[in-house]
DNA sequence: CAGCGCACGTGGACGCTGTCCACTTTTGCT
DNA sequence: AGCAAAAGTGGACAGCGTCCACGTGCGCTG
C-alpha cells in the first residue's frame, strides 16, 4: 500500500505498477496476489487512500479557520478553506489527486459521516460547509438544496482543467487570476 | 489514426494500444513506427482529433439554434447549446471525451480562431457565445472579463464528475437534477 | 511441547505490450 | 526505366499482469 501510494503520487494511477510497487517492497512479484486480488485491486486501494487524504486535507483546512460555528464570517472561511484545500491538493499532489478520481465506484457520493457525524469525504465536507452557512444567515435555505453540485463541479473542474487539463500551462500569476475569477464566481452565485 | 480513434472510443487513452491499431489496419506493429514517433504520439493525434470532434460538435449545437445573431434570447441559447453539446459528447463518448482531455499539451488555450474568424476549439466557442452574450446586451461587459473560465470549470467538472469520476453512478433522474442546478447556477452567474 | 494449518512468500512460465534493428517491398518522380 | 524515398516486414528484447505449483515460518491447539 505504501508502496503504491507512492507510485501514485510521482505519476498518477498509470504509474501504479504491480511488480515496482513488490520490488520498493523487496518481495516477488506474485507476493502481491496475497494481498490484493489483482492490479486493479490495489490501484482500488490507492485510490480510495488517496481520496481519504484529500478529505483529510480539507478537515485540516477548515479546522484551521477560527470563529464560532454560525459566525458568518467563519462560515465563510470556512467553505473557502475546503476549496483552497482541494485545489492545494491537486496542485501540490497531481499524481494522488488524479489516482483518487481514477477508478472505479467508491462511495464519495453517499457521503456517509461517521458516527461522531464528522464527514470523512469530500462531498461531506463540503455539504456541512454549506450547511454552516445555511445556519448562519448567509446562504438561503432554498437555495441550499443541490448547491454542493455546482460548487463541486466548478471546482472540481477548474482543478482537473489548470492541474493536467488544457490549462495546465497557464502561467501561475494567470493561473491565480483565474482561480480568483472562480471563487468569487461561486461565491456571488451564493449571494 | 481510424483505428486509434476507434480504440479511443471504447475504452478511453489506456485502450489506444499501438499493436491492436494496426492489427486492426491488417499490418504489422513496426509499420505504425513509419507515421508515429512513438504510442505517445499516436495517442496525441487521437487525442487531438476527439477534441476537435468535441469543438465541432459544439459548433453544430451553435449552428442549431435559429435567431439572429446578437437577439438576447437566441443569445443564451446559442451558449446553452455550447454546454449541452459537451455533456452530451462526454455522456455519449465518454472514451473519446477522456481521451481528449487527457494528454500533453494542446492548444486549447490559445484557442485560436481560424482565418473565417470561426472558433475552432471548445473554448473558442464559448468565448464567441459570451461575446454575444455581451452585443446582446444580456452580459455587463464589465463581467464578461475571464467569465469563460468559471463557466467552463463548472461545465467541464459536471462532466467528469458525473461521467466518470464519483457522481458516475448517480441515476439519471437525479444526474438530469444535477445538471440542470449547474446550469442555473451558470446562468444566475451571467445575471 | 509437538504438530499442524494457514498466511505469506518463491520460482518459473505464458501471453501481451512498446520499441529497436536490419532488411525487403512498394510507390512516385524524373 | 530507373532510382530514391516511403512504407511495410521479421525477429528480437525487456517489462508488464497473471497463473500454477511449490516452499516456509508463525501461532494456535491438543
Amino acid at each position: 500500500m505504501a508502496a503504491g501510494l507512492e507510485l501514485a503520487r510521482s505519476g498518477g494511477p498509470d504509474a501504479v505498477v504491480l511488480r515496482e510497487a513488490t520490488r520498493m517492497v523487496g518481495v516477488v512479484p506474485n507476493a502481491a496476489y496475497r494481498h490484493f486480488a489483482d492490479r486493479d485491486a490495489l490501484l482500488a486501494a490507492v485510490s480510495s487512500a488517496a481520496m481519504r487524504e484529500l478529505a483529510d486535507r480539507m478537515a485540516a483546512g477548515v479546522a484551521g479557520v477560527p470563529g464560532a460555528y454560525g459566525d458568518p464570517d467563519a462560515a465563510g472561511g470556512r467553505l473557502g478553506a475546503i476549496g483552497e484545500a482541494y485545489l492545494e491538493f491537486a496542485r501540490d499532489e497531481p499524481g494522488l489527486f488524479a489516482t483518487a478520481f481514477s477508478l472505479p465506484q467508491h462511495h464519495a457520493y453517499g457521503a456517509a459521516d461517521d458516527e461522531t457525524g464528522q464527514a470523512r469525504t469530500p462531498l461531506g465536507h463540503l455539504r456541512a460547509a454549506l450547511d454552516e452557512l445555511v445556519d448562519a444567515g448567509v446562504l438561503d435555505r432554498q437555495r441550499r438544496d443541490g448547491i454542493e453540485y455546482p460548487i463541486w463541479s466548478a471546482v472540481h473542474g477548474l482543478a482537473v482543467l489548470t492541474g493536467q487539463g488544457p490549462l495546465r500551462d497557464v502561467p501561475g500569476a494567470a493561473r491565480r487570476h483565474i482561480e480568483e475569477l472562480t471563487f468569487t464566481f461561486i461565491a456571488e452565485g451564493l449571494a
